[in-house]
DNA sequence: ACGCGATACGAACGGTCGTTCTATTATTTG
DNA sequence: CAAATAATAGAACGACCGTTCGTATCGCGT
């Protein structure tokens, strides 16, 4: 599709190559769950080959979630900008960020994981992570001023309390997913970024139904 | 306060010392990342006699679940139900959970680090997580229901979509708080709560404002 | 106060962890 | 094709992991 704008150096593909089953893992069981012998493993490395492409492994971690958001505004993000500003752009974000993970392949979101994993230990993964969050909540408070500013939205609008609320929705969808294997879980996440938008339209219809 | 009804033999003393070093830990660091040798140092016990209390580290990590439901329950829970019925207990319900992180003197919670940790990771421990999120969530849905019978909620309101909302609240205030440590989050979790009632009262206010 | 079960300790185990070396092979470059 | 460089392997390290076992000590009912 793509066309490849360099030769990739051989430590590139597989550098490619590893963080592609990191991600994987760190989803499901966790960046500190990375160990460095089972990548070896998995990837058909020694133990020191593999270790030589990151030096540590808190950059292995790092290089791991990148390769996470990386791959998220490649099959989620970016093709969402290609909507019009306003609602139907906002609505595609959600709508991509319920399905990126089945799009990519994987089993779990290594965001939500890293998330929940190093909000409260100091160090810099959490700082990665929480910059990475930043940035996604800002993007979404973009995408709420905008919704506001082609009229779809009310002016008073909050932004921040969108944003918040909308984080809130894809959390409990994983939660009902992966936790309770419940298979209404979109259902119910498209249900309530419903009543979460229509709340904030310019023209609310007066009553319920 | 409340007077002993037994005299909690040394074992039993012991080991609420060491769930308690546990719950904090579990909380902030996880449940994988629990180690005999960590505890058995901060509690001044040696690796064999704390190991001795459990028999494995997995039936330490679902005891030190179990107690930090407990705890919930305790500080959270119980309380609410000391509220009438309806709208009151479930407001109530919502309000202590966001409190009992603080009142229990923790600093993050052990059972969102649970949901995460092992959502993905079939055994004794994901069943744990289950059983217990699956009592809460029905609990929710119980308080909906009554929401419902006392005629404060539409006949038509849903606890299983109320359910699913309001813990991506919850979810949403924690990663706000403990994330960005955002001073604003409760704020936003209230707001959010109020716009999840609101919209499913029985006499909807037929305007924004 | 005695005795017995409950409780805790200390040493040791095999295993895995991250990391560091040195050596060897593969790849790119001139 | 040769030289230079990148990429990988292999062995070893100290540290910590969960777990086991034999032994000592303590708490408590009698």
């Amino acid at each position: 599709m793509s066309a490849l704008l360099f030769k990739p150096t051989k430590g590139e593909e597989t550098r490619a190559l590893i963080l592609e089953a990191a991600v994987q893992h760190a989803g499901v069981h966790g960046f500190d769950a990375l160990t460095i012998g089972g990548l070896a493993e998995q990837t058909g490395l020694s133990k020191s080959g593999l270790f030589a492409h990151f030096g540590s492994k808190e950059e292995l971690q790092i290089a791991t979630l990148d390769e996470a958001v990386r791959r998220y505004n490649e099959v989620a993000f970016i093709p969402a900008m290609k909507a019009p500003r306003g609602l139907r752009r906002l609505t595609l974000v959600f709508d991509n960020w319920l399905e990126w993970i089945e799009r990519s392949g994987l089993k779990a979101c290594p965001m939500i994981a890293a998330n929940t994993e190093f909000d409260d230990r100091p160090g810099p993964m959490r700082d990665a992570v929480v910059q990475h969050m930043q940035r996604m909540n800002d993007e979404i408070m973009r995408g709420v001023q905008m919704t506001i500013d082609t009229g779809e939205f009310a002016a008073d609008a909050d932004p921040e309390q969108f944003a918040f609320e909308l984080f809130g929705i894809i959390s409990s969808c994983y939660r009902s997913r992966n936790l309770f294997q419940d298979p209404k879980a979109k259902a119910l996440a498209r249900k309530a970024f419903d009543r979460l938008t229509s709340s904030n339209l310019h023209q609310p219809n007066p009553g319920k139904k």
